[in-house]
DNA sequence: TATGAATGAGCGTTCATTCAT
DNA sequence: TATGAATGAACGCTCATTCAT
């Protein structure tokens, strides 16, 4: 008697996440509301509450899921072998950061795993992106000067700065986003005699 | 004649402001009230609103202000001759950051001149930091291989990151915050040769 | 299981509009305040705009029923057999628009179903009205040479108009309300022939 | 030394109605903000109240400045012969009064000189209407079973409820509110034997 | 699990009006 | 007359969250 009840509560939660999933997709993060989601679902809002501790949960859920989608893919590719390649591996999670002001700030607070308790969606796409970009400086004509956990550290120092950046009027520079992450990681990861050809 | 009125306006600022700063030292930044605000300064509550597009704009001066008056006292120092001048410059500024996690989602999202309008108070220091920290590497031991606009970038980058993995429970490290900073400045400021000497 | 939880709602607005008469009765329409109704319902104040959409819906409400208890009791009567009897059956009405200035200023705002949305309580009274009037006013001995209907308008305008004057500090006449509303209906509602003699 | 300052006076006042009276030409009268005017005269707030006891004094000259231009009008035209001829010289009226709904609020709330104080510009107008009508149903082909003043009293209060119900959604019927105000000057004017022909 | 009414604290707003200068 | 900063009292609103059923 047990399999049947979890399973609809499955499909409850299911609807929960596609409907909130399609309400952000048509009008952003921002503008999501729990209660939309729920007239959408058909059900009632306590409902909703059953099943995410806090509307959090749910962003936090949607946005990690998201990040999530684009690791997999960078995660495909082979090791960078360059800049460039390391560019494009990156630039899809750097264009999804940039699309919606909300959205990033929600990612800033949740990337730390926020004080609060265990590590959530968000967090841990940050955790697995630090040990992907390890993995991938650890060998590659990158820097060794530096252990690549260091590396990696800083490359996530990079993407967020890179971001912030774009939402900021006083810094709209030529080229753009792209051209500003290029900057950054070529300054902070290739070795020193790397770095003077590369900016030339 | 018109003076006088204009000084009664600039006082009534200046009141706000003032038991604004004061609830604040008293409560931190979260629990400040417009209600309390406007009770302690004796003011009907429209006045409030005359003087401040709404309660971000003053956390916005309040915490503008705390940041320049310690570049201030940053500004006033010689020009640091090395990583620990450097750090011992900025770490005032890296622990007020890190005093309130309010505070600092209130920083992050100001920083960027909020695309919307005209730059304000905190992302004014940003630019002020940005500037000052230019200056400082744009000579002694520090790397030469890259523009000094373009290390004072990445020395905001790695401040942000600091904090933000201050208020991290996953990056609980030993030494703490001024221990990861100075890993950060060193991978990023010193020459690639310095450098294994300055880690080891 | 919905029954019971509707019911609950229903007391609440029950209890909302109750504590909302009782302040009224004491204090008049104009000195209605939000504030005061949710505090004698016991109730937040998001409670009240859950159940109201603002504070002029339940004026509307207040008023309306007001207006409906009186054409309750003047539709209880039997049909007026003249002009006598039909200033029985309004002036019931008359006096409780002329108790309060702002009173009827929601009334008139109000009567037309403010073109905006659907037909409200004060404008739904304005049609029972005039449906009352119209049957009472077809037969009798009242003028036949104009449609019920079309007199029932007249003496909703002529209501409105005897209000209004008495309102009005140009136009203190002797016999006050009264006689006024009786010069206009015999003049509106009477046979050419039995105006004269009305008037003599 | 009074003429020139009387002068400067007169002229700030003058700039001020001008003001106010563009901006409602553009904005109907409800957007009208004493904000708006006194910028656009170029004065400060206080001068406004030094001229005009409130924004009503000011909205009770501009509305009744209106109506005056087109008793004016009305005035101006030959005693009416016939319920055509009086539908053209008040449909304007009765036009204007239904252009905005808050103007017909304010003109409502004035038209009986408010038991406040002494006479207004719109009260005023309404006595001036009521002269005017008086005088022209007093002869011609109307009912004399019921004295001019009585009847000019009545056609006010079907302009108004002609007005009133244009604002009514319940109330669109066809022919709009020409059709209508004619309906009730008909039944109202017109000797008895006359209402059948002219309805006709 | 599900329901949905109720919560609640505070922000923003409004804008005509006043009053000391 | 003119100035313009200050007033002030509500209202509206928000909307995630709780809790009794």
């Amino acid at each position: 008697m047990r399999q049947p009840i979890q399973k609809r509560a499955r499909a409850t939660r299911d609807r929960l996440v596609e409907v909130a999933a399609d309400l952000v997709r048509r009008g952003g993060f921002e503008a999501l509301r729990v209660e939309e989601v729920v007239l959408g679902a058909g059900v009632a809002k306590g409902t909703f509450f059953a099943h995410f501790r806090d509307k959090d949960a749910l962003l936090d859920l949607l946005i990690g899921a998201e990040i999530d989608a684009l690791l997999d893919a960078a995660a495909a590719r082979p090791a960078p072998r360059g800049i460039d390649d390391l560019m494009d591996a990156l630039m899809p999670l750097v264009r999804f950061m940039a699309s919606e002001r909300y959205a990033f700030d929600v990612i800033l607070r949740y990337s730390g795993a926020a004080v609060i308790e265990e590590i959530g969606p968000i967090a841990a796409t940050f955790v697995r992106q630090d040990r992907l970009v390890a993995e991938w400086v650890g060998d590659g004509p990158f820097r060794d000067d530096v252990p690549p956990a260091l590396l990696s550290e800083g490359v996530q120092a990079f993407l967020i700065q890179t971001v912030a950046l774009e939402f900021c009027a006083a810094h709209q520079g030529p080229g753009g986003i792209e051209a500003r992450l290029r900057q950054y990681l070529m300054a902070w990861l290739l070795p020193a005699a790397a770095t003077d050809r590369g900016a030339g």
